[in-house]
RNA sequence: GGGCCAUUAGCUCAGUUGGCUAGAGCGCUUCCAUGACAUGGAAGAAGUCGGGGGUUCAAGUCCCUCAUGGCCCA
């Protein structure tokens, strides 16, 4: 950077671009491919790929800070460090977001055509990818920019398609009737994790059911009687006292009038008013079962052997064309309803025929999509599976949990020796349990969905009627073409009458390399000629996390390094990688995924040995910050008002290992420039947000809208009423501290002789007193610090940088060598270091302002000291980080140096209580003994308690002396002032008499406790005693002083 | 319904295996334009550690229980 003397103060603002231009221009975050000779070990992360759906938030710039401080740190400790970037094309969420866009402009996916949509959200992509990694560019995330990938891009598809063609061949994905989470609005199956559940005030309807001869009627509830319509059986359980009498009977279900069995499961929760269990009061002990809409329905059919009878279309209408052939004339009427009028129809027939025989309100929890947010319809339907629930995926992934973390009982899933067995290790380790039970509970993977932004799934289909023997599931196809071609070919019957054959390509990539027998097609030959015999390609696409759980085998490369020119040595070099940085929720959605699928492709090795779950950032009023929500927070408001540095420090700060962190949000008002707390309103959803428009608080007459307003369409921005940015208290102790680096620097700068250089190492272990102290705590410092990073303890690690600079640097340091530094080149040159260790072990929290005050620290290295190993850099991202070594650290320094730090501070107070003048010195009067200490301080206390002269065998007590108790002895002092106030001195003196009595009396206390003295450990029964000595001591002292004055 | 987390100074949060007088930043009070920094310095006030019970010589810390708030999973 060019050197240019140092402006009174930071402003980030103006340096910052600066910075990241440097960066990339020197190209310093370039992963090497392999070690090589430079490096012995490697660190790499994979950033988990922010959706190109929005903008980033604060959430995004928590997490990828904390990436950031630990791959900068990584690299200063000389490890080939691999930090990859890139965005994931977030299927459904992106889709629906581009879909909305079109409707606002009068244009629908379904007539652009899919070709044309893909285009669309194509453009979308590139807009929203480059904002995204604007961002993270601006964050100053040190990523290896070059290596940037996107989950849709060439090298990402190659894995998504080799990895989807293995399991197919390995039988590890099947497609299958099955009923899923069905999203009527967006027409989509989701996963079982994309479903929210939300409580929904609704009602219990009690319905009447006859039975079929005549002898009367049975009562069921249910939260749905629009389902009734698909009725197969009504059930009981077992144990009802009631079961026994209608064994054997059937039912006439009312409407349809089909006649369905009575079957008795225990399944079914028994009517019980008194119960505590809600679901057994408002039970009727008959529960009308429907496999086609039900989840545990189903499962009862599946136990029953009942009849499948689906009444409803993807849109979640009645429809008599989806399985429903018994539709009675009565029924007819339904048909067509959405569910919500079906319902109501519903149940007015029953009300019209004496049927229902009560309505209850009934509170209950409903699947939502956690899209569209409309209620899930558990919809039968044509979807592909992965068997994640196979024991070479879902037992993978649980016998790769360090054992240390697994519960006493589970002893079961131990690892055992295979590559990647108990590797797998959570931060902080209670999650490991999370991801525990949720593949205790897993169930097979829906991957298909209805959408076309994604990966489409590569097989090809054709259905046909046929009467050949084939036992249930996929069946591999005898003497297939495509088979000998390379693909996959199998057969299953999918009805009494059809049979659906199915081509699996594998990508062109995988059939460079397979040992075909007829290699004469590739594979866009293979696809004409699928599609010449009648083969139709299966429209659905990839669930997004299918591809985000290759992402780390993906970005580099597999399954074919080679073809992409960057990629040989990746996978060797930086698998697996170091640590996985994310929030809780993904635990489940991609975490497990990412075990399984990369145990499962790369010979059981794992795709991280660490997970650290960070902490949860959440507005003023304990609110989620979310973007659908309008509280969330653009990283690029808080750079504006505080400074990239500012906000990384606060972000990193904020990371303790419990869930959730507050942060207040202010506004920015865009009319002067000032921080105001904003008005705010519950939403009906009772939310506190900030109101969406907002009087600026120094005018009244402008306004401004905020993030809030426009987030819930209410408001625009305009030029009279502009957004008002975001901006929080919580970052200025950031600034604050990047501002005293700064300052701190400037000094240090203004001290250091440049003219002229030593020739010889600093010898530490002969300079002064404050010198091997600030060597001591440099040292002490980075011990701390490398114990934090191993624990991914972010607040410590920014704590003990924050207190090793300002406390001990600024406070202490700073102040003691300025009486000596002028005139003594050995100290400028401990100071010299002293700086650039502080830019080095800031620098992974705070890349900016450690790397623009870099240079000048560089540029007067007038010399070193030994065993401080400091090597020249030309930028601080390249730096290494410092090492002191042991044998030039005084052990005892730090102890001498608290114990004058106690009369310094003694000394302060009492001139703060006096009101002496700052440049007052003051004469100490003090036994040998404590003179000595001081003496050692090599003027240590003169200089940080502003006094003149220590004095021993002082025989009279001078003139207007004060006095202290310290460490059991009078400390007089003198000088202070003109005539010392007799009165207010008594009273002082009487204070800490009485706190010292106190004191006393709680030390004898414990040692009269017989227990306390043989139970407790000697070490500190003893210096219980020694307390005691030295407080009866200060007493009496101080009762002298007090005698003296009367 | 199951699980996790939180509750400590006015606010936001630390507090490692139980151990002496519970800490930090912001805010507040008093003083200070002194040659790095007022985005600063010095000093200070401020907490019955959510309630209750238990274990222990000793509990903010361990156990039980209740309350409140938040999150995850069903």
């Amino acid at each position: 950077m060019e050197k240019q003397p140092l402006a009174k103060s930071y402003s980030p603002q103006e340096q910052e671009t600066a910075v990241t231009k440097r960066w990339d221009e020197a190209d310093v975050f370039a992963a090497p491919a392999t070690l090589g000779d430079k490096h012995t070990d490697s660190f790499s992360v994979v950033i988990p790929p922010p959706n190109v759906t929005a903008a980033l938030h604060l959430g995004h710039a928590l997490n990828n800070t904390l990436q950031d401080v630990l791959v900068r740190y990584n690299r200063m400790l000389g490890r080939a460090t691999l930090w990859m970037p890139g965005t994931d094309h977030a299927g459904i969420a992106t889709q629906t977001v581009v879909e909305k866009r079109l409707l606002a402009a009068g244009t629908k996916r379904l007539d652009m055509g899919r070709e044309a949509f893909i285009e669309k959200t194509q453009e979308w992509k590139d807009e929203y990818e480059a904002i995204i990694l604007d961002q993270l560019k601006a964050m100053g995330a040190s990523c290896d920019w070059d290596r940037t990938r996107f989950t849709m891009d060439d090298m990402c598809s190659v894995a998504v398609r080799h990895a989807f063609y293995t399991l197919f061949k390995d039988g590890l994905i099947y497609r299958g009737k099955r009923l899923v989470n069905w999203d009527p609005a967006t027409q989509t199956a989701l996963a079982d994790d994309e479903v929210e559940m939300e409580e929904v005030a609704g009602h219990m309807w009690y319905l009447d059911y006859p039975l079929s001869d005549g002898s009367g009627h049975i009562t069921v509830a249910t939260t749905r009687p629009e389902t009734m319509l698909g009725d197969t059986a009504v059930a009981i359980n077992p144990n009802d006292p009631r079961a026994e009498a209608l064994r054997g009977k059937t039912i006439i279900v009312p409407i349809v009038g089909r006649e369905i069995p009575i079957v008795e499961d225990d399944y079914v929760i028994m009517a019980d008013a008194e119960s505590s269990d809600t679901k057994a009061q408002y039970a009727s002990g008959f529960l009308k079962v429907t496999p086609a809409h039900d989840v545990n329905d189903y499962d009862i059919g599946q136990r029953h052997d009942l009849p499948i009878i689906n009444v409803m279309g993807p849109d979640g209408a009645i429809s008599a064309s989806h399985g429903w052939e018994d539709v009675s004339d009565e029924a007819q009427a339904f048909v067509g309803l959405s569910r919500e009028d079906a319902r109501d129809a519903i149940v007015a027939w029953f009300d019209k025929n004496n049927l229902l025989a009560e309505v209850r309100d009934y509170t209950h929890s409903v699947g939502h999509s956690y899209r569209s947010h409309v209620s899930i319809e558990p919809w039968l339907s044509d979807q592909w599976y992965v068997a994640v629930t196979d024991d070479r995926l879902r037992g993978a992934a649980m016998r790769a949990q360090n054992v240390d973390q697994l519960p006493d009982d589970a002893q079961d899933n131990r690892g055992g020796n295979a590559v990647g067995d108990g590797e797998l290790t959570f931060y902080p380790p209670r999650y490991a349990r999370t991801f525990r039970s949720w593949h205790e509970g897993l169930r097979d993977w829906c991957i298909s969905r209805q959408l076309w932004w994604g990966h489409q799934i590569p097989v090809w289909t054709k259905t046909y009627t046929s009467d050949i023997e084939l036992g249930d599931g996929y069946v591999a196809a005898q003497n297939s073409r495509w088979e000998s071609s390379g693909a996959v070919h199998m057969l299953r019957r999918v009805s009494d009458t059809e049979v659906e054959e199915a081509v699996c390509l594998p990508p062109q990539a995988t059939l460079d390399r397979l040992d075909r027998s007829d290699a004469s097609s590739d594979e866009v030959g293979l696809i004409k000629a699928l599609e010449a015999e009648g083969f139709v390609r299966d429209p659905d696409v990839l669930d997004t996390w299918f591809s985000s759980a290759l992402w780390p085998l993906s970005t580099m490369g597999w399954p074919y390094p080679q073809d992409f020119s960057d990629t040989v040595g990746l996978l060797e070099t930086y698998k697996p990688t170091s640590v996985l940085s994310t929030a809780r929720e993904i635990i489940t959605l991609w975490v497990s995924r990412m075990t399984m699928f990369n145990r499962y492709f790369a010979d059981g090795q794992l795709p991280f040995s660490d997970v650290f779950i960070h902490a949860m950032v959440q507005d003023g009023h304990g609110q989620k910050m979310s973007k659908s929500l309008g509280n969330g927070v653009d990283p690029r408001d808080i750079t504006f008002s505080h400074g990239t540095d500012a906000m990384r420090f606060a972000l990193t700060q904020m990371t303790t290992d419990t869930q959730d962190v507050r942060m207040p949000v202010d506004l920015v008002c865009p009319h002067s420039g000032e921080a105001f707390t904003p008005e705010y309103i519950t939403t009906a959803a009772g939310h506190v947000v900030a109101a969406p428009t907002q009087v600026s608080p120094s005018d009244e007459s402008k306004k401004m809208v905020t993030a809030y307003g426009v987030a819930a369409g209410l408001v625009e921005p305009s030029e009279e009423m502009p957004l008002a940015r975001n901006t929080s208290p919580k970052f200025d102790a950031g600034r604050n501290f990047a501002n005293k680096v700064w300052n701190a620097t400037r000094f240090a700068l203004s001290r250091i002789d440049a003219t002229e250089t030593l020739p010889v190492e600093v010898d530490v272990t002969n300079a002064r007193f404050a010198d091997r102290w600030i060597i001591a705590r440099l040292h002490a410092t980075l011990a701390s610090l490398d114990a934090a990073y191993a624990n991914y303890q972010f607040h410590t690690i920014a704590e003990t940088v924050y207190d090793f600079i300002w406390h001990d640097v600024c406070d202490r340091y700073l102040e003691a060598v300025k009486p000596t530094i002028d005139d003594d080149l050995s100290q400028q040159v401990i100071l010299r270091s002293v700086l650039d260790s502080v830019l080095r072990v800031l620098h992974p929290i705070c890349p900016f302002v450690t790397e623009v005050l870099w240079p000048h620290v560089e540029e007067v290295r007038v010399g070193e000291v030994k065993g401080v190993v400091l090597p020249a850099s030309a930028l601080a991202a390249q730096a290494s980080w410092p090492r002191v070594d042991e044998t030039i650290v005084d052990s005892d320094v730090i102890a001498r140096f608290d114990r004058l730090e106690v009369l310094i501070s003694q000394v302060r107070a009492l001139r703060a209580q006096l009101n002496v003048k700052p440049k007052q010195k003051v004469t100490l009067h003090v036994t040998k003994e404590v003179a000595s200490l001081i003496a050692a301080g090599d003027g240590l206390l003169e200089t940080l308690a502003g006094v003149g002269s220590v004095e021993t065998g002082t025989q009279q007590r001078p003139q207007g002396a004060s006095s202290l108790a310290f460490e059991g002895s009078e400390v007089l002092v003198s000088d202070l002032v003109e005539t010392l106030d007799v009165a207010a001195e008594q009273q002082r003196l009487a204070k800490v008499i009485a706190a010292t009595e106190k004191q006393i009396a709680n030390l004898q206390g414990r040692l009269a406790n017989e227990n306390y003295v043989s139970k407790a450990k000697p070490a500190l029964v003893q210096d219980t005693r020694d307390s005691l000595v030295v407080a009866e001591k200060d007493l009496a002292a101080a009762q002298a002083s007090l005698e003296a004055l009367k």
